[in-house]
DNA sequence: GATGAATGAGCATTCATTCAT
DNA sequence: AATGAATGAATGCTCATTCAT
């Protein structure tokens, strides 16, 4: 019984994600998701009390495999060489994201719409994510100063692995591939290492001594 | 009369821009909009016959004078140093960005939904970026191999341009100002130099000698 | 198992007529009844064939027990004094809509709408009390003019049982008190026999010899 | 302009009564009123805010009025004889009713239903209802005591001016007329006020030392 | 006999658009 | 040019009912 109804719940989130990903929550009938999982539309609102229901059901599939990828690598830091531990979460991250690549456009893009997702929620999990990344930084930097600062490694980290998925046209376009593909994301995987190595390295001297001064623009 | 018109036309757009990025363009209503811009909801079918119109409106006003600059940059290669050229195309799409900041986070969110947007505009905007970025990159490597391949880093830098203003909360969180800060702006270019510099290195052997294997995880 | 089951359909008809009555008979969902009577929904149309089958079972539940009361006070007359057994009619009356007073209130309010009830049923019901009525009348006038027609004197009659059921709130702010409260039946119960021994008086001459003319208002 | 929306709001309150009154709020949809009044669905969420405004216009279409009428008899006492008032009011209220009874029945029906009323109106309304009775009933009895208690005779009278319009199928049976009818009117005026004069009697003594004792019924 | 899953019809409501003025 | 009234299609959702177990 109850795995009768899983089957139709995990066939009804499926259903979603694709159409979510694709036409966007809004854009998403549940009569088209309904209609794709071969299921009566009522059956969302009874599964998921609601449309509401059914994206927060998507979200938490999201992002509750991923947080948790997160923790584990981090607690791995305390006996393992920490950068070992960043380059295997990065390249887990990768990885997940790539076996749920529609769920990770459409995550990655709903989130910057301020209503329909209860802010709460979303909130709570990207702090952790933040933390996540701040410790396992801080954890191979040590007390030194490293290239970047911590910040801007986080950010510039956070886009380099949302990119792909968010521009997964793009990349069809100028690698003749799909950003899933497993080559892809090993080629991915190293430039996002190389460019963090780069970022992480141990300052001696002042950072920016010979870079060429930014030429002049006037912001309006 | 084309003088009042266009002044109503410009309230519209700009209220439309700021509702379109809070809560999508779906998530709208011509009416907010309508409201917003202290006009009847009728001037908007009217003006721009129909929302779609208005989407397609606040597109071009985001790709004109965007992909205008590029195309701008890339001639001046021709008699200026080409990584001058590159980098102040950075800086001035940064700026851009950051004067049109709502405008930009939801153009970049709302072209990973397949629909509601005429892909064919949407498409050769994308590819003429494309090009111009290839473009810029080629002039600045000539004949060498940089340390990533073109693609790579076409595909990187887009990602790094557009992060901070799909992540404005999280950046916030993370420096405490807004991503349309001057200060934040400049740091960020900074930051991307250092980056594309390492990237367009030229090479002389192999690329990846000396980084260590990555850590073996199997794909689902 | 018939007994298991009465016990099952009773609690379904107690519910039912709590939830009919606070909430009106489509306001009430078959679900908000079996999560009261604790059972799951599809027992009532299982048992009841059906909403409407329940609300018939309720009607019943009203009409069968009133009726039989006001035939057996109408067998009476033969051998009793026709005005003992009118007043004990209607103390009767007044009792059993105390004990069911939420039935009351519920059936007396429905009957007003003309959907949703077999109107058959209900009007057989009305016209056997209609005539129960009158039949009492009758005996206790005999051939005689009472102070009103005998049609009108059923009227007010009728009105003046429902009215403390249907105007339960009302009673409650006046009286301090819930129209169930054996001292509000009874106190009620006097006013109306006072009334009746009024409206019932033996005519001599004509009967509003003394009344003062209306004042004249003209009906639109 | 708010002349032509005038008349399709009016247009819609009197498709609203009809409707509400034979089939009961819940009942009809408001496909049925706009069916009714000619015009398309979507007007009466837009003229009425949804449904539940249609329905507080329809009781404040009663009670407006039929208050502001209780009002101006009440003011009346003090410089005509009270109960020249009274039986004055009572025939306005007859005839407002008689002229509105679809409304009447409706709304004396409806009030009984704890949801879907927002009871804080509907209880203000009875209260100030309440508070005219009084105040009728004792300017006429002045210091004296009446023959029925002044709360019990609020009740009655209650009861008595809607009865008619809460059982309209009763009375067509027993008169062979609608309770709208002028002449049922009239009688029925004449009926209540002989009631009245009995009931407002002034007491000398106690004043049910001749009627006989109840029957004695036990109460379940 | 009793239950949870599943359904389809129908609900109020929203919304972009049209049209007469 | 500009507006408010009006519309019809579509949406999320509710609910009585059915059915397999």
């Amino acid at each position: 019984m109850s795995g009768q109804a899983g089957i139709a719940k995990q066939s009804i989130i499926e259903a979603a994600i694709e159409l979510f990903t694709t036409k966007g929550f809004k854009g998403t009938t549940i009569r088209d998701i309904a209609g794709r999982a071969r299921l009566n539309s009522a059956n969302i609102s009874y599964y998921f009390q609601g449309k509401q229901g059914l994206l927060e059901a998507c979200l938490v599939s999201f992002f509750e495999p991923y947080l948790s990828l997160l923790e584990k690598e981090n607690k791995k830091v305390a006996w393992e060489d920490p950068e070992i531990c960043f380059h295997r979460a990065i390249r887990k991250i990768l990885v997940f994201q790539s076996d749920h690549h529609l769920l990770t456009r459409f995550v990655w893009r709903e989130i910057t719409i301020d209503s329909q997702i209860s802010r709460e929620i979303i909130s709570s999990y990207l702090m952790k994510e933040r933390y996540y990344f701040k410790e396992l930084t801080s954890a191979v930097i040590g007390e030194h100063h490293s290239a970047l600062p911590v910040s801007m490694i986080i950010i510039q980290l956070k886009g380099m692995l949302s990119t792909p998925f968010l521009n997964s046209h793009y990349i069809s376009e100028v690698w003749g591939m799909h950003p899933k593909e497993p080559y892809f994301i090993e080629k991915y995987y190293e430039s996002i290492i190389d460019w963090l190595q780069e970022a992480l390295k141990v300052q001696k001297s002042d950072m920016h001594a010979d870079r060429p001064p930014a030429p002049a623009i006037k912001t309006v």
